[in-house]
DNA sequence: ATCTCAATTGATATAAAGTATCAATTGAGG
DNA sequence: CCTCAATTGATACTTTATATCAATTGAGAT
């Protein structure tokens, strides 16, 4: 088991950021969340650990956790983003229409079609999204 | 070419909904924008059309549609959702950071991804939307 | 055509999530 | 142990979406 607050900390110095007392506490609730934990939720559990950080601070944070690639905001609808772990590259979403779970995935065959896209629309590709609707097995199951 | 206001209104009254005059003119404007747009994006346009329409009107017809699974709303960061029509399963598009163009293609090459997850997740894919996001050959000339 | 009543509407208020500001505080290097 | 820029957090604000409720409307019955 790598020592992901390790990981966290020696990423944040290496691009010039303070290793702060509040960033510290951060960090370790971010992680002992495991992952997909809201701001919100995140700057609660964190004020039990330490009630005088704030929640800009906490926002601050994740922002810069974000830029640095070491998590990511997963908009699922209209409430608030769920932060997710990125040990590993990017994720993609299977969406049920039934249930509005959200399944993530890894596999990536849009790196080439990005290449092909880029040549035959003159277009830099900056980013992309893809989301698959359906119905996850439970929800087959109610409906039939 | 099928005549897509006259499939929306049917579905609409096939589900019980009454076909009133605002949800006519937020039709029209939302099939005239071609999809991609959001919830205030259209409450605009459809000003434009019928000055006396409200907020809540727009957003509850957008609801209902989204129900009855003509529209979509994908959610791509902290702002507005966007609407995309579901005529077909699936939608493909480079939608450009600086000027807000979407180019729309058809190759597909997500066919084979997509049988794949069925498989592997167990989830029963119904359609799919992809965004790639970046700069369009126009927009790289401006800020270069 | 008119009536009737539930569906619909829209003004208003409110909630939820995220962003901007700025004076006060802090911490890492000298 | 200074110094000064980075950081913090209280506060205010913006944006997006939702709840409420009295007034209006439309579709079927008459």
């Amino acid at each position: 088991m790598d020592d992901q607050l390790g990981v966290f900390s020696n990423r944040l110095q290496q691009h010039g950021y303070r290793l702060t007392t509040a960033r510290r506490v951060i960090l370790e609730a971010l992680l002992a969340s495991g992952g997909h934990i809201t701001a919100d939720g995140l700057v609660e559990v964190v004020r039990q650990q330490s009630p005088g950080i704030g929640r800009m601070t906490v926002y601050r944070t994740l922002e810069i956790l974000s830029e640095l690639g070491l998590i990511r905001p997963v908009y699922q609808g209209t409430g608030a983003a769920h932060y997710i772990l990125m040990e590993n590259g990017h994720h993609h979403h299977l969406v049920c229409s039934g249930c509005d779970r959200v399944i993530e995935f890894d596999e990536c065959v849009l790196e080439e079609m990005g290449r092909l896209i880029s040549g035959r629309f003159d277009f830099q590709i900056q980013g992309h999204v893809v989301e698959f609707f359906g119905l996850c097995a439970d929800c087959r199951r109610v409906s039939a």
